[in-house]
RNA sequence: GCUCGUGUGGUGUAGCUAGGUCCAUCAUAGUGGGUUUUCAUCCCGCCGACCCGGGUUCGAAUCCCGGCACGAGCACCA
């Protein structure tokens, strides 16, 4: 049940890494990689390696708060620290070390061809004129490449694996370029300027899982022909390829596709809060709302790996936080655009009801009514029958209700209300559309601390953000 | 264009490698009901699917061929 079989998994020996780009902190896509990843080592054993494939400073480069924040988060996702964390950014020497081995052992050349020139030979199936040179040239042309006679754009190292390949995408694939980092340094201050000749993704990434020893790869299709180059320099510098597993692409039905690029730009531009902003489909904001990290769990591992592409409902998500959320979650009384009700009759004085109606040890709560003054929800004045939960049958007339009894004397509606005396002006928050609407209403009195899981009566779950702020979470 | 991948109910998913035990599993959603002094939780019922067309076979969701649809890669991004 759940995750299929982990291809030549022995108990204990299974390494498996999660390399994201730390250039934002993690979305709900990435919870994918971490709890598919992370359950593999756990149930093998084994080891999760984080790693930061922070190698482009300007396409997309890293945030430096990111290296702080995704261990975090990670944790948190998976209920355990990785095992080990890497960032490629300090593992430049061990890239430059086999970049120059595979110069030197002529599988990889350093081409000035132009990308655009390149490209059209790539089309049409020709080598490079740079294909044939010696190694003792290559070496000549790395070292214009480290020392800087070359500028970004006028070399690249790349891989010998045969222009005549079938899958164009395979053909003498480059491996390390050259960036600007005076113009964009990289964003850690002890990296900075201090490299020209950054490796490539397929590159770095194949060199590292080599030297981590990562017996399992599982990520996303798109990266299949990753897999297919990376195998062609694995047979060069003769290792082998460690089991790979792939799933499909992923959309949310209210959400669409997320890019971490376009959060970043758009909470930059102000449209968002940051990070952490409840519209927003990040873990921070996930967590902030109230979804657990078992629900998200939960939810992943249903998916399983299937190399389908999907589109999800959150209803899904919030079905599998639901069972997660509510034994814990104390009942509490929010009445959205309040009204008084005066109430009349031979009422007792006081309500004594439970916080939780399946578990009796989280203990009751008491509203006091001797003042005759209730509060309902403006939508159930309208009810000329109707019962106090938990209090009594009432018969209306505008504002004023009379007391018929107080078991159930039929089968009148039955309404959540609040005392005058033991409630606060409140307000309940939640995201909707791009915006963040709020309905203001008045809560029951509490102590809960900020951040505990309520369940609104008739409403559906909430995190209490303070004393008198919900974040609506679903229902 | 070339290359690769995927197609099971509204949404996901099991089954497909070794064809029959599949009039196809489970979850979620929807719907009806029960418990309940919440439109919560819990329980029960119902609904609803093998992309299409050929072929092999006594028998195909499962194998073969051909379509079609969708997605990805072909970046000096990850």
């Amino acid at each position: 049940m759940g995750l299929p079989e982990l291809p030549n998994a022995e108990k204990g020996k299974v390494v498996l890494r999660f390399a994201p780009n730390p250039n934002g902190p993690l979305s709900f896509g990435h919870a994918r990689g971490i709890v598919i990843n992370g359950s593999y080592a756990e149930k093998f054993d084994g080891e999760l390696i984080l790693r930061f494939d922070d190698t482009d400073t300007s396409v997309k480069p890293p945030l430096i708060e990111a290296y702080q924040q995704i261990p975090k988060e990670a944790e948190w996702l998976l209920g355990f620290p990785p095992h080990r964390i890497v960032i490629a950014s300090d593992r430049m020497e061990h890239y430059y070390e086999h970049a120059e081995k595979m110069l030197s052992n002529n599988f990889g050349y350093v081409c000035t061809c132009s990308a655009e020139s390149f490209r059209e030979l790539r089309v049409a199936k020709t080598e490079c004129p740079c294909r044939n040179q010696d190694s003792d040239f290559n070496m000549e042309l790395w070292g214009k490449m480290l020392d800087g006679t070359f500028k970004p754009g006028d070399a690249v190292v790349r891989v010998k694996t045969g222009m005549e390949l079938k899958n164009p995408a395979l053909r003498d694939w480059p491996a390390l370029r050259m960036q600007d980092t005076e113009t964009n340094p990289h964003p850690r201050k002890e990296i900075g300027s201090k490299y020209r000749v950054w490796p490539l993704l397929d590159f770095q990434s194949a060199v590292e899982d080599h030297l981590q020893g990562v017996t399992h790869i599982i990520r996303g299709k798109d990266l299949m022909d990753s897999t297919r180059k990376q195998t062609l320099l694995y047979k060069h510098f003769g290792w082998d390829y460690p089991d790979t597993m792939y799933w499909g692409r992923v959309k949310v039905h209210e959400w669409g596709g997320f890019s971490t690029s376009q959060m970043r730009r758009d909470i930059e531009a102000g449209l968002f809060e940051g990070w952490d902003d409840p519209r927003l489909p990040t873990i921070s904001a996930l967590k902030n709302r109230g979804i657990t990290s078992e629900a998200l769990r939960q939810f992943w591992i249903e998916l399983g790996v299937t190399q389908k592409d999907i589109s999800v409902p959150l209803a899904t998500l919030y079905s599998h936080n639901t069972k997660q959320i509510d034994d814990d979650a104390p009942r509490i009384s929010f009445i959205r655009n309040p009204v008084k009700l005066q109430i009349s009759g031979e009422h007792q004085n006081s309500v004594t009801t439970s916080v939780h109606p399946n578990h009796e040890s989280m203990g009751t709560r008491t509203f006091d009514v001797s003042n005759h003054t209730v509060l309902i929800e403006k939508e159930d004045i309208n009810k000329p029958k109707l019962r106090l939960k938990e209090f009594a049958d009432f018969d209306l007339e505008g504002n004023s209700a009379k007391f018929v009894s107080q078991p159930r004397s039929d089968k009148r509606p039955i309404v959540h209300w609040i005392s005058e005396t033991d409630s606060h002006e409140a307000k309940l928050i939640y995201p909707e559309n791009g915006e963040i609407l709020t309905i203001d209403g008045v809560l029951e009195n509490h102590d809960y601390k900020s951040g505990t899981m309520v369940q609104i009566e008739r409403i559906g779950y909430g995190i209490l953000i303070d004393n008198s702020t919900i974040m609506f979470t679903h229902d």
